[in-house]
DNA sequence: CGATTTTTGTACCATCTCGCAAAATAATCC
DNA sequence: GGATTATTTTGCGAGATGGTACAAAAATCG
């Protein structure tokens, strides 16, 4: 019930031990953590990714984290809240990759394509099997039932509408769409084909299929000729 | 935990006593069912539909269906037999609306339109909230992990897939799509439209904001010109 | 060193979980 | 009517579940 049995002889932290940690905390008072709050989060959204919220017990996030629950407890709140910050933790790493090639400059085909292999890359990963979008996943599940939840899925959702319908909007100004073009409708088709490979993906469907619906979508949303 | 609390009096039930109970089974030999397999497992499937499998019950399910635990073991099997067969019935409920759609004779936008309007009145019907696509959310929640469920979660999509392809093969072979079309890319576009909004409806997206969605889709399809 | 503070580990609780066995009930068959 | 058959009902039991209390452990502070 360790997560590095030895106690942090500051073997893979980025810092610590020496600089005061991070934000002006110059020694941490009581008895040192036996684990490492961001790893310990990456194990539960890897998780709650696989089997979902409901489906997953606090015996199995103590066993994935290395901690007991109430140190689980003590760091996240339960496993509500820890569902809630594995999610946020979700989007910032999804979030990352993705503004990182919407920020690049590129012709808009090659933008599409770079962002659905990114997707793909996230959606299969995982070693017992394709985890696909945790945002969909928990559309389909909690967000029904649970306001906090909901809106932060709805914020996901829109979220990416938006960096499409910017993309889009972009690619029309430096001629790359015809002046017919409307990015909004475009912007929507291409979230709806990310969700499509999401949901996919759940089923195993192999990344060549995958790939294949990507190119089809994207031969139309860059117009192609229908 | 009755059903319809007095024995079944040829209250609404389909066809009972007088004719032979459909498939030669003349007359029930040992104490008569205090329920209805057919409306028990539609109640069930409301549930699943609802919360999802895991975090139904078998007390749930036994107060939604009015049978007690063992009845519904009985009858249906374990919890998870039932929301297989949960399934299957909601397969075959859906899968009747769109058929007769995809059957009549009408042009290609129209009947893109009544598919999606259908898609929607099942999505977002419910009491307490909208119920979504059962394929989609099963998708999302057991069909990783489940083989048998996840073989028919792919059948449900394909199933859509063709369904979609032979719509636009049609529509093409009628003059309706330029040449050029390709008919399984343009399924491929309608299913992901049927998708994005079966996630979204799933997080409260009004009726209205899901029908834009499907509006701009179909404009694109059917080559308003992008 | 002893006091303080923070975290850990064990153990526990009340509740719920699924599945099943045994007994009661109600129909048909002879 | 009695035997047979099928279903309902009650209730159990072994285990899992989410959450928490409490004492021991491990660090810093004075």
């Amino acid at each position: 019930m360790v997560q590095k049995s030895k106690p942090p002889a500051a073997a893979n932290q980025p810092e610590r031990r020496g600089e005061p940690e991070r934000r002006g905390e110059p020694k941490r008072r009581g008895r040192p953590r036996a684990y490492e709050p961001d790893i310990a989060l990456g194990k539960a959204l890897d998780l709650f990714r696989k089997q979902g919220f409901a489906a997953t017990s606090l015996d199995d996030l103590s066993a994935a984290t290395g901690m007991n629950r109430p140190s689980l407890y003590g760091a996240f709140g339960d496993k509500r809240e820890l569902y809630i910050k594995s999610y946020q933790r979700y989007r910032e790493e999804a979030g990352a990759s993705m503004v990182e090639i919407f920020r690049q400059e590129m012709p808009l085909r090659q933008r599409l394509e770079r962002i659905y292999a990114s997707a793909l890359d996230i959606y299969l990963s995982g070693d017992t099997g394709p985890r696909g979008c945790f945002t969909v996943v928990t559309a389909a599940s909690e967000a029904v039932g649970d306001p906090e939840i909901r809106a932060m899925v709805l914020d996901g959702l829109t979220g990416l509408d938006k960096a499409f319908a910017s993309c889009f909007r972009r690619a029309k100004e430096k001629g790359e769409l015809p002046e017919s073009a409307d990015p909004f409708a475009l912007a929507q088709i291409a979230s709806a084909t990310i969700h499509t490979i999401a949901i996919r993906s759940r089923a195993r469907v192999p990344r060549k299929e995958l790939e294949a619906i990507v190119k089809g979508a994207i031969d139309v949303m860059v117009g192609v000729e229908v």
